[in-house]
DNA sequence: AGCACGCCGACT
DNA sequence: GTCGGCGTGCTC
């Protein structure tokens, strides 16, 4: 029997894995995940490994060196995280190990101090039902330490319940032998009254839905609900029931940790239990504690980013991701994983049930639940009254009748009338910064980034200066053009600033704020702006994508969307998509507590088909509209796309590497792949590097992978350009 | 990651 | 002549 092993050293995987041979009376006891002892190197210096699977030969054939000893009783994790290491590495091209190193925390290899706790006691069911608690003679100090054991909403540490009763160690432990009191690990946080929000009918037959599918032998669902349907009350019941009615963990992943706090917050309300967050921006201990409470399966609601997919779950029953289209469940650093699909490999491996939810489901998605892959549970409607009127307001028609501002008259008459009836408007475009760009009207002159293939933005709170968007490069602006000098230096394109600023002057006894990631910076300020836009202190909010997502205001009576089309200027496959989506989330802030708000959609494109259906909150429209094009042009979910990058700052090396890769694809595919000529990327320079591309096509992934992925390993350590890999990757050009 | 091997400069 | 610089390249 062979052992494969990734190496373990200074907190990290060494790349390569390696075959050892299992000395025989060590067959019956290894298991996978375990720590071993090896033998390694030339001077045979013992190391620590950590096993990834078992076999019974090896490729290897220069001789194995035997396991020296097994360092661990069990398994340091779950099972399932390691074969989800080697999922991830087979599906988004990576290594084993740094999959491994993503999937496998370095807590799991911190040396096991034991749980400082004491140990806690419970009243025993049989007790609590036993008049007397069962006591056979009525000693006053047992019969305080049962009666507080009783009212108690959680197990009492003996310290606590030693100093309150009386009771001594010993009798403690003779009751605990006599099975009236019993001995519980997990201290539970204090335990509120949970407030259980009655459901609508179609919340209950979204609930109903779900158990009857999932008794059916259906594991991964899509919960489909325009904003404001309550879908968060539908997985809640859900949670609910498979925590109290099979004792199992429920996993609530979210898209940002902004969202963490006010999810918190709601899970709390709704549970009266203190939820466990995880994400990677938390102190040790609170990690720590996440991760204990995950090995120990106690069955509760975890919540977290999607790193805490990867959290050591012994019994987790089910996994929501909220706001699935979001694109941050996207991995950005190598490996570039999907959060749903390494999800729903999870549930696979361990039985438990995963549901997406959305009002605007990703394509990919929405096209499983239509063709019958995933379960669909719907929430049609709004539970206070309706979607907000979206109108569509022509920009050209502004421009032609001489209004220069931002801000069409149509909109300036809502929001006046908004303040009018004492109501919040909230004006919503995806660009911060004052101007896009800097143009010479006389040499046509545009500032670029030196380090980015992109113009400069021009900020204009304080003193003016150009900034890169992708890099953080400043400069201070300039009055006239650099390039000739001219006067006629003029500020191009528009962003949240001057929005801002037209909003001033138009209205100017409103109280007007600002929230993008400039002035979300300083600590605690995103928040503030929010919480005083809640209380009512802000008449209108401009701001980022930022105030589009997740908030719940109740007095908002006016959305303006800003140059809706925006998104669409990137010619992508996934622009429209992204559009839809944003133009939907922001318009979804309008009147979520009942009145008629009212949503005025600005654009240069009014006729365009997704800005249309945004307009009527015409998903399904949208969603038909999109797929056909997909289908006829071949493109995801039909086929699938890896997108290979080379990146390096000599254009001409990236090019030459670029060929390369592009070549021994080629060769390695076959005909499993259509491969694509190496192109520069759409960003061509990016942070001073140069960005090539190769884009490999294809309709079954398990050929193309498998022999695409050893010629990119060996590629990879070969060439001096760096290589990263997208599966289906955000940006198609 | 770690450790060897390897081919060029300043010391006992 | 040797000690040692850290550049490539393996390690089951």
């Amino acid at each position: 029997m062979v052992a494969r092993v990734a190496l373990y050293a200074s907190g990290i995987f060494p790349p390569g894995v390696y075959d050892y041979e299992i000395p025989t009376d060590f067959i019956e006891t290894l298991k996978p995940a375990m720590r071993v002892a090896v033998p390694f190197g030339k001077s045979n210096k013992t190391r620590q490994a950590f096993v990834v699977s078992i076999h019974l030969e090896s490729e290897y054939k220069n001789g194995l060196k035997p396991i020296i000893d097994i360092l661990d009783d069990e398994p340091i994790v779950p099972l399932h995280l390691v074969e989800s290491a080697s999922f991830i590495a087979r599906e988004y091209f990576c290594s084993l190990t740094e999959a491994l190193a993503c999937v496998v925390p370095q807590i799991a290899f911190a040396p096991k101090k034991k749980p400082k706790q004491e140990a806690c006691y419970e009243i025993t069911q049989e007790a609590l039902l036993t008049p007397g608690y069962g006591l056979a003679k009525g000693g006053g100090r047992q019969q305080a330490a049962m009666a507080l054991l009783a009212e108690a909403v959680q197990p009492m540490p003996f310290s606590l319940l030693g100093a309150e009763s009386g009771i001594s160690k010993k009798s403690l432990e003779s009751l605990e032998k006599n099975g009236l009191v019993a001995r519980s690990q997990i201290v539970q946080k204090p335990k509120g009254q949970p407030v259980k929000p009655h459901l609508t009918d179609a919340q209950q037959k979204a609930v109903n839905g779900f158990f009857e599918a999932r008794a059916a032998g259906c594991s991964e669902f899509l919960l489909y609900g325009v904003t404001g349907s309550g879908k968060t009350n539908v997985f809640f019941e859900i949670f609910e029931r498979i925590i109290e009615g099979e004792g199992a963990q429920c996993l609530m992943l979210v898209p940002e940790i902004s969202l963490t706090p006010q999810m918190v917050g709601l899970i709390e309300r709704r549970f009266g239990t203190s939820v466990v967050a995880f994400h990677s921006r938390q102190s040790a201990s609170k990690r720590q504690e996440a991760y204990d409470l995950a090995k120990s399966g106690s069955p509760q609601v975890f919540l977290g980013a999607r790193s805490a997919l990867f959290l050591p779950f012994t019994n987790i029953g089910a996994i929501v991701i909220d706001e699935e289209h979001e694109a941050s469940y996207k991995s950005s650093l190598t490996p570039r994983y999907e959060t749903g699909n390494v999800a729903l490999n999870i549930c696979k491996l361990t039985g438990a049930c995963l549901i997406y939810s959305s009002a605007t489901p990703s394509i990919q998605t929405f096209y499983k639940a239509k063709t019958g892959q995933c379960g669909l549970l719907e929430l049609p409607e709004r539970i206070s009254g309706n979607l907000p009127e979206v109108e569509i307001i022509d920009m050209r028609k502004e421009l032609y009748t001489g209004n220069r501002s931002t801000i069409s008259r149509a909109l300036a008459a809502e929001i006046s009338e908004a303040l009018d009836r004492k109501e919040q408007s909230l004006l919503y475009l995806n660009r911060r910064g004052h101007s896009t760009y800097m143009f010479c009207r006389d040499c046509g002159y545009v500032e670029e980034c030196p380090n980015c293939s992109v113009s400069l933005t021009l900020h204009e709170s304080g003193r003016p200066f150009l900034t890169c968007h992708y890099c953080g490069f400043r400069k201070n602006a300039m009055e006239n053009c650099p390039s000739c000098s001219s006067p006629r230096f003029r500020k191009m394109g528009t962003g949240t600033q001057k929005i801002e600023q037209d909003a001033k002057a138009l209205f100017p006894n409103a109280r007007i704020m600002r929230l993008d990631s400039d002035t979300a910076k300083a600590a605690g300020s995103y928040q503030a702006i929010l919480d005083e836009f809640a209380l009512g202190g802000i008449d209108i909010l401009v701001g980022t994508q930022m105030v589009a997502k997740g908030h719940d205001f109740s007095n908002v009576g006016l959305v303006g969307i800003m140059l809706a089309e925006s998104t669409l200027s990137i010619p992508d496959l996934n622009s429209p998509a992204r559009a839809f989506q944003l133009a939907t989330q922001a318009a979804g802030r309008a009147g979520r507590r009942g009145g008629q708000a009212k949503v005025l959609m600005q654009t240069y494109q009014p006729e365009n088909s997704t800005l249309v259906f945004a307009s009527q909150h015409d998903y399904e429209g949208f969603y038909a509209y999109d797929i056909s094009h997909r289908q006829s042009s071949k493109y995801p979910p039909f086929t699938e796309i890896a997108g290979f990058y080379i990146a390096n700052e000599d254009d001409e090396k990236c090019m030459a590497d670029a060929a390369k890769v592009h070549e021994a694809l080629v060769s390695a595919s076959g005909k499993s792949a259509r491969v694509l000529p190496a192109s520069p990327n759409r960003l061509h320079k990016l942070k001073g590097k140069y960005i090539w591309q190769v884009m490999a096509i294809y309709h079954v992934p398990g050929p193309f992978k498998t022999a695409a992925l050893r010629e990119y390993n060996t590629l990879r350590a070969k060439i001096l350009s760096t290589l990263f890999v997208e599966v289906n990757p955000s940006s198609l050009i």
